[in-house]
DNA sequence: CCGGATCTAACTGAATACAGTTTGATGTGG
DNA sequence: CCACATCAAACTGTATTCAGTTAGATCCGG
């Protein structure tokens, strides 16, 4: 018999899961197809397994496989791999032909690609910010960096407000650019399978210096220089992300004891 | 009766369509399922809707029924819907509920948002094209523009040629960050969108100088200049644009007569 | 002849059914 | 005791079915 353990790390939100198809469909009869009950089911697992990810509760190679994700969500297999699909779309599930769905595992080749990208698309946000700048934003954003400095403390929320990456997501919005505030919601859940993957010393975080820095330059219309430490900082970051290097990336040669 | 309009300009490749489900299950007979038969039959489905966009051959606001093209490309609507839900997580087609699909119709503030991110990816992309220069890419950079030149001539290629925007499409390549390049294909699809819904005067296309002119820069290494021309170009492309203006944008009011 | 209610074919959304594939477990020969 | 063939449960891929919605066409009163 094959084993099959169950997925805890999911918030399944709304409707009570758990469900057997049977009783799904008992409790459907009830009202001729009740079509507002829940609406968006599809949406609902999306964001359930996308905020996993993010929290690294699902971790990089870990199975996704359909049937469960049906019983926990109480919907058919069409509405699960809907989800699926779109975030295979958005890389953050890798679809195995007839081999299931996994968490991704991005490459150490992403792993540069994705932070270069990165840098590009935050720093061409930074004087879009900056256009944008009022004192009640500027504000805004201190209040959030203060946010997430108090919720260090509380350790339970310290991971979500600092994965969620709530200060980065802000500026995005600042901008007001939605077509590059959405690459960068894209870029930072790969970022955190990356940092889920290459575990780092201390766990990868963001500086809150930098942050407030940043915002100093934000204030003052420091345009080059808000962009210039922006990289830096992303370069921090990327630093901190302990690659696996050639030397560690070992040849099979050598494993057999086949090398020189 | 309702109407039924066929989708012409679809190119529909691989497997004879125009099959019944009837005809289709009678084939499928023949072996007891033949799987290697023609594969990804959803990827043969974006594609062609996708090339379809860029040539100008579906405009934005035409319907997609799901029936129609499951008999072009001889499959069930399983696989129809999954090639439009990955359109639509492109934008390439808008999913109205209940209502079925229709190409996109970007908006005018989504059309500066678009070009925005366009020109911070592909000013982005200019150093890691310079950084990665050999006279064997250069070569092959100058081809295309002669390329691209040539069909100018040829009123048969000249859509494609110029419409699926190969030069940028190289330079992304020759970036070698496929992150980026994935983000500047999406984006050139939507632009794709652009010019079709708000014409240009003498269709908006790119200049060929300017594509001759920033190979120079690449060849010399200059890549603030790069930058600074590639920036000029897109902000050119742009211009081209017909965008519906505030006073063209007709508030109800004055279109009712009730205006000052 | 025009505007609006009514009907129904065509269509979309979601579940289910069915055909294959994978993969771990079991059994067997070396 | 281990390597390998065999088997079946669990799972994936696609088609099909069923329920509900939309929207063009028809019918009717003014």
């Amino acid at each position: 018999m094959k084993r099959r353990q169950p997925i805890a790390p999911l918030d399944t939100d709304p409707p009570a899961a758990g469900k057997t198809p049977a009783a799904r469909a008992a409790a459907a009869k009830a009202g001729p197809r009740k079509r507002d009950n829940v609406g968006a089911a599809d949406a609902r697992i999306y964001d359930a397994i996308f905020q996993a990810v993010m929290l690294h509760r699902l971790k990089p190679g870990m199975k996704l496989p359909e049937p469960q994700l049906c019983e926990l969500f109480g919907v058919s297999r069409t509405l699960v791999r809907k989800a699926l699909q779109r975030l295979a779309g958005d890389h953050i599930v890798d679809l195995r032909p007839n081999r299931g769905a996994v968490v991704a595992s991005p490459t150490p080749e992403e792993t540069r690609e994705i932070f270069a990208a990165r840098r590009a698309i935050e720093a061409a946000i930074m004087p879009l910010v900056i256009a944008n700048a009022t004192p009640a934003r500027i504000k805004v954003l201190r209040e959030a960096i203060d946010a997430e400095h108090e919720a260090l403390h509380q350790p339970s929320q310290r991971e979500w407000a600092q994965r969620a990456g709530g200060f980065h997501t802000l500026l995005a919005e600042q901008g007001g650019n939605r077509v590059l505030a959405a690459f960068l919601t894209q870029l930072m859940s790969r970022c955190s399978l990356i940092v889920a993957l290459y575990e780092a010393p201390g766990d990868a975080l963001c500086e809150h210096e930098e942050h407030a820095e940043l915002v100093a330059r934000i204030a003052t219309g420091d345009t080059a220089g808000a962009i210039a430490l922006m990289d830096a900082h992303l370069h921090a970051l990327e630093a901190r992300i302990r690659l696996p290097k050639p030397e560690e990336a070992p040849d099979l040669a050598a494993l057999l004891g086949l090398g020189a």
